[in-house]
Order: C-alpha cells, then structure tokens, then sequence
DNA sequence: GCATTCAGGACAGGAACTGACCGCAAGAAA
DNA sequence: TTTCTTGCGGTCAGTTCCTGTCCTGAATGC
C-alpha cells in the first residue's frame, strides 16, 4: 500500500502491470488498492488505452511524503536555510518542520546536512549573529516535549552562566530568535536570545507545562526587549529608468517612476550596508531623501572607498 | 497504522493508553502495531514505568513524513530558496524533491506557497536573473516523466520564439538553471536556460528518451556555454583584528591574521559589490591585494557616494 | 511494597485481503 | 470501422491476519 504511494511518487506514469509486477501482487489487487487510496482522498488518475497508466494527483490533503536520502537532505538543508531568516515570516513553521524532519532522519543523513551546513553561501547578516539550525531544532524539540533544557548562556554583559529551564516557545522576531521559559533555578519566567546560547541540550526530563502570564509568548518577548533593531526605512531618488532599476535591486524594495530618467527607490533595511550594496549595483547616481543620518554614512563609506582603493 | 506514525512524529511522547484512544483501538492492540512498525524499521523507543510511553527515534532509512499543512508550505518555500541557488550543491536535489512535493500539495497549499514568494527576502542576485521555481517544478517534472515540453524562448539576440522540445535533464551550472532538450522542430539537441524561458507547459504527450551524446548532460552543456561567468578572487588586507573581520564576513571567505590589528580577507566574488558591501560592514582600513581592476572600480564607487551624498 | 506502564503469549471470531475468472468500456492505431 | 491494448469492476472461495479479551512478567519510580 505504503510502496504503491512510494512508486506512484516518483514517476508520475505507470502502467498497470509494471505496478503488479513491481508490487508483486495481480493486477486485480492492484486495482482494487488504486481504489482504495482514492477512498482515501488520494486521486489517483487513471488514462486507458495504449500507453495508459496510473498517475498520482494533487489532492485534498498531504499524503504521506516518501523521500529518498537525497531528497530529505535536501529538504532538510532547505528548511535550515528558511529557519534561519531566509523568507520572512515562516521562520517557526520552518524550525518545527526541521525539528520533524531531523527526528526521524537517519543518522547517516543528518550527518550529510550538518557536511552542507559549511557551504552554505550564507545570507550574509551583516555583522548579525547567527544562529545554528542544529541548536535549534533541539530546543524547538525541546519546546514541542515538554523536556528541560541545559545550556550555556552569555547574557548582554558577557557574564556567562549556565541555565536549566522549562522551554516553553520559540520566537522569531525581528530576525531573531528567542526562547521562552521558565528558568528552574531563579524561578521566573526569562527569554533567551539563541545566538546567545551554546551547546543546548534536553536532558529527556519532562515536565508539565506551566502557562504563561498573558497566554501570548510573542508578546512577552515584545515586552521584554527593550532595544527592538531597529529597521530604517530607506527612501532614494535613483538618476536611471525605473525599469532598469527595478530589475536590478526590484526585489528588494519598491521603485516608483518619477520621470523618464529617474525614479524613487523605497527600502526597508536594518543596517546601512546594503543600501551601498544597492547603490553600487545601481551604478548610478542617487539623491538621498530619507534618512538624514545616511547621508554622514555615505560620506564616510565613500571616503574610506576612495582613500584605501588609491 | 500510518496515523500512529503520523502520531509518533507530531509529539515525541505519548503513553500507551492515550494512543491507544486516540486510535480508537485497545492497548493490545497498539502494542501489536508499535510491533510492527519496529519490523517495518521504524526505531519505536518505550519507556516504563510512570510517566512512561512511546517514542519514535531515528532509524536507518526515511520513514514517511506526514505533514500537515504548515509543514507543507513550509518545506515546498524552503526548498524553492535552496533551488534558486541559495545553498551550493544541492539545487539539482532541491528541484526534484520540490517536483515531488509539489505535484502531491493540495492547490490550496500551492498558492499559499506562491503568495510566499512575493514575501521571499531575495538572496539579492546583484542583477542576476532569476528564475521561477514554479517553472523549474514544471521543467523537472516534465523531464522526469518524459513529458513533451513548449514554452516561449528568449535567444541571445532577443529574439523571441516557441518551442517544443523533449526534456533531457536540468543542469544547475554557475548559478544558472540549463535545460537540455531534443528540440522537435529543429530536430537537434539544444541548451536552454531557463530564466530565458517563459511560460513552459507540458504538453501531456509522452515520448521515448533519446540518448545524449556523451551520456553526460552537464558536460553537454559545459561545452555549449561559451562565457561562463567569472568569479573574481578577492584578496584585501584589512586594518582590524583577525578575530573582529571573522566575526563580521567570516563566513564568506577565509580570515588570515597578518599582526595584531591587521589581517588578510580572501573571498571569491560573482560582482565586485559584494566587496563594497564587506568594506562598508567592515568600517575599517583596507588595501586592495587583488584584483588590480577592483581599486578602479572601488574608487568610481565612493566617488559617487562621496559627490551624491552631499 | 505498590502503582503504573510496557511486553508478550494464547485463543477465537471475524473482517478483509487475495487471486482467479468473467464481461465491459474507453482510447489509440490500423 | 475494426482491432488491440489497457483499465474497470462484479462475484466467489480460500485464507491470512487483524482484533479484543484474557493472562502473567518485568521494569520503573514513589
């Protein structure tokens, strides 16, 4: 049955009796399987004739997914990209799809994973810490099993402690992580940045989940941060056509068309870094109109670029 | 049976009698198929005593992931990013196991994976072209199932045809999706790339693979593409300690400390902006090693943003 | 020691799976 | 049109194997 699925996702054409024979059953069997993974709510189609053949079809529900190695390192390095920043706004549908997919992936696999981790062009953080997929599929398993976790912890004056804590959720806010729990030993509520913790590990202790005040995990992270990063939004008058433009840096903000010859360049970006990586692409001449302070970074920037490249 | 693996894998505890409920069978029962799953392969851990239970941990070969919704779409973006050529070495996987993760997703799922990608914090390809996943699924999934494939193409020279063609194999080269294709009406093979293609569609007609010359596809198209694009080797020597560069671009080079408050940056670059990016990130000193044609190009940047910024 | 929880053998009833055989229908090619 | 291929589905009998209900053991934690 499960093999049926398996082969009927592969290769989207079979004919009857390569399936028969592949399944070692009779081709009555076989049918009648068919049927019963359409009463499933699989659709399988069916084409008669010469070249006929049974195929699987988009359905009402997921079927159960039956990888291959190559095709769940891949997923898996996958969702460690996306876990990690790289689409906004399915950062913690990532972690707990990784933390699935990591659980049951066979050593050897999760072995090859960790092997591509290192090639990984990175999104370039600019300066950001990062955060390793591993710690956090671990603490999000931590999270999903009610089990304590132990790690090392620096907190924001560099004093490094280690914790024991009731994990209670992850957060991904503003392009960081954070862990809620309940710290055992100071008996409160805390939230940890992840790039702040080393080497986590559950210790396979369960425990009963406590509530937290408010019932709203992400919202106490939001109280709790007092320095939000900031994202400075970005506005620049670009001396070239919109539609060159657009296809240059397009996917990053919005360009708006101001004449034939210029346009207007919106962004939003937490670091003034790449608005120079946007403007040396550009290749073209711009006019600053928000914010002031860019203005003092560009100059400086441009500066050190013509002093040092003489 | 499936159900208790699907289970299994959302909640890494359960005890006997709370599966056995939600399975609506009895405990006998539930420990007949926990059986039956450990000869099947799948590693079921148990624990006794109070607060004992169940337990799914790795084994040796994949078992089948069941996803809910979430899941799904969350796998299926991750693994459009890592297609794109966000993670080296994997986009050929990424492809095919999107390619089957999609053809299986309910359309609902599809476009709730399409209005991600509007979302997608690009990987800023610096003015690269970039292609479609969605396209590339079509493409792999035509390849795969020996589909006749026609689509609209932009040659070189910008002249624009439709073409039907027999789908070989795609090839991830340099950062560029190719197609190698028997092309029907021209009776020959050719290569093409797939962000010059639009709206490819398979036909549905299925035919019999031919063999291409040299059996090797990616050499097949090696040999066809004339100018490869060039990374530059990067070499700057930067005014800043070892240990601070690699903090801020450790991850896109190596970091060579050269004395105390000095150090030498080696990266390998598809466009000299990326290098701006890292001297501004940088806000350090720096001598341009090599390439000589970077100083030029550093000093006609911070020319503009010096003049522009004023 | 006791409660809890998993492990697993024996047994009987029954559901469901299987293969064999059949005629039928739909599509493609001659 | 005819013919061939291939899928569709009904019936039937045999048998596998799944299930629930006993039961006794054994490990774990209080």
């Amino acid at each position: 049955m499960l093999r049926l699925l398996s082969l009927l996702q592969t290769h989207r054409y079979w004919s009857g009796s390569e399936l028969a024979g592949r399944l070692e059953v009779s081709e009555r069997t076989l049918r009648r399987d068919v049927d019963r993974l359409r009463e499933l709510g699989y659709p399988v189609d069916a084409n008669r004739g010469v070249a006929g053949g049974y195929q699987l079809r988009s359905g009402t529900a997921m079927p159960p997914l039956l990888l291959d190695d190559e095709e769940a390192v891949a997923i898996a390095v996958g969702l460690r990209t996306a876990a990690g920043g790289a689409v906004d706004g399915i950062e913690e549908t990532s972690v707990r799809a990784l933390a699935k997919v990591v659980q049951v992936m066979p050593p050897r696999l999760r072995r090859r994973v960790d092997a591509l981790r290192t090639h990984t062009v990175p999104a370039f953080t600019a300066g950001g810490p990062t955060v390793d997929a591993t710690d956090l599929t671990v603490i999000a398993q931590a999270c999903r099993d009610d089990e304590r976790l132990r790690f090392g912890y620096t907190a924001r004056d560099d004093e490094r402690t280690r914790r024991l804590v009731e994990p209670y959720r992850l957060v991904s806010m503003e392009r960081r992580w954070y862990l809620v729990a309940w710290d055992v030993e100071r008996d409160d509520w805390r939230t940890f940045r992840v790039d702040r913790m080393s080497a986590p590990k559950a210790t396979g202790a369960r425990f009963r989940k406590r509530g937290i005040p408010g019932d709203d995990a992400a919202g106490f992270v939001r109280d709790r941060i007092a320095a939000i990063p900031t994202r400075h939004r970005v506005v620049l008058d670009v001396r070239s056509p919109a539609a060159r433009v657009a296809e240059i840096v397009g996917h990053w903000g919005t360009v708006e068309a101001l004449g034939e010859e210029t346009c207007r360049l919106s962004m939003s970006v937490e670091t003034f870094e790449w608005v120079v990586l946007a403007i040396a692409a550009l290749r073209a001449g711009f006019e600053v109109v928000q914010p002031p302070e860019l203005r003092g970074y560009l100059r400086e920037t441009g500066e050190r670029l013509l002093r040092d490249s003489a």
